[in-house]
DNA sequence: AGGGCTACCTGTACGC
DNA sequence: TGCGTACAGGTAGCCC
């Protein structure tokens, strides 16, 4: 038992069925199968997929599919991530799917698509964090992106200046190309494909970061933890306003 | 309707 | 060493 019931017939659907396409969508992945189906997939936060060619049970697998000479195993020590079914042709329509906002990265993450969300009643941070604002974008990178772009995370969203819309988007773009170049960011459990760990980590400026020395202006104010909907946030006093 | 809070689960770090 | 507590890369569903 993961987040959801593993889909009982999900055996049934990929068996003697081949992997034609996996797609990534925010934090979803997706599996394209030759029969139409879609086998949808979330990580949670300690979700991981390995591949092995020798399968050798470990804690906290829940499933496997067994290609022609290897397998792929989805592991998940705290079970929030889950594994669902869905015909193709629905997959997009899917109630996790349905309302999530502009991949980060993409050309429609852009100043009109901001423009148009600054209606939201929210602090910049809990924006960025809700996936129906902008996809794919975590705890991490939020706090990283926001130091960047020097905006203390608790400013309302709707009171942003353009300028700042800016420098939300240029950090966006910056910090995540940053982060994927490195492999990610390796706290715990983290890692690819069970072997590489990421090596963001040592890349970030306030994550993780209390009470230690802000790297941009070396004053003597430490950086800040804070909640924020029930989750940490990491700034700098000095450097975000 | 939109936004905030809490539960879900396991492991680990820390204080006493 | 052992126990209790707080916290951890996320989401969904409830409540206001």
């Amino acid at each position: 038992m993961l987040r959801y019931e593993i889909p009982p017939q999900i055996c049934k659907t990929l068996i003697n069925n081949r992997i034609t396409k996996i797609i990534r969508r925010g934090k979803y992945l997706i599996f394209l199968l030759n029969n139409q189906s879609a086998v949808l997939c979330h990580l949670g936060m300690t979700g991981c997929f390995r591949i092995s060619r020798d399968y050798v049970k470990r804690k906290h697998d829940h499933f496997i599919m067994g290609l022609k000479n290897k397998q792929i195993i989805f592991n998940d020590i705290r079970k929030f991530g889950f594994i669902k079914l869905y015909k193709a042709s629905d997959i997009f329509s899917c109630s996790h799917l349905r309302k999530i906002g502009p991949e980060p990265l993409s050309e429609n993450f852009n100043i009109s698509y901001l423009k148009e969300k600054k209606l939201r009643k929210v602090s910049v941070k809990s924006f960025l964090m809700n996936q129906y604002n902008v996809a794919g974008l975590g705890n991490i990178y939020c706090s990283e992106i926001l130091f960047d772009s020097g905006i203390f995370p608790e400013k309302n969203f709707s009171n942003l200046r353009l300028e700042e819309y800016k420098k939300i988007l240029k950090s966006t773009k910056k910090i995540l190309n940053q982060a994927i170049k490195k492999g990610g960011t390796t706290i715990k459990d983290y890692n690819i494909s069970d072997e590489k760990v990421g090596y963001f980590k040592n890349k970030l400026k306030v994550y993780d970061r209390y009470d230690m020395t802000c790297f941009r202006c070396k004053k003597n104010i430490k950086i800040k933890k804070i909640f924020q909907n029930g989750r940490s946030t990491f700034y700098c006093v000095k450097c975000q306003k």
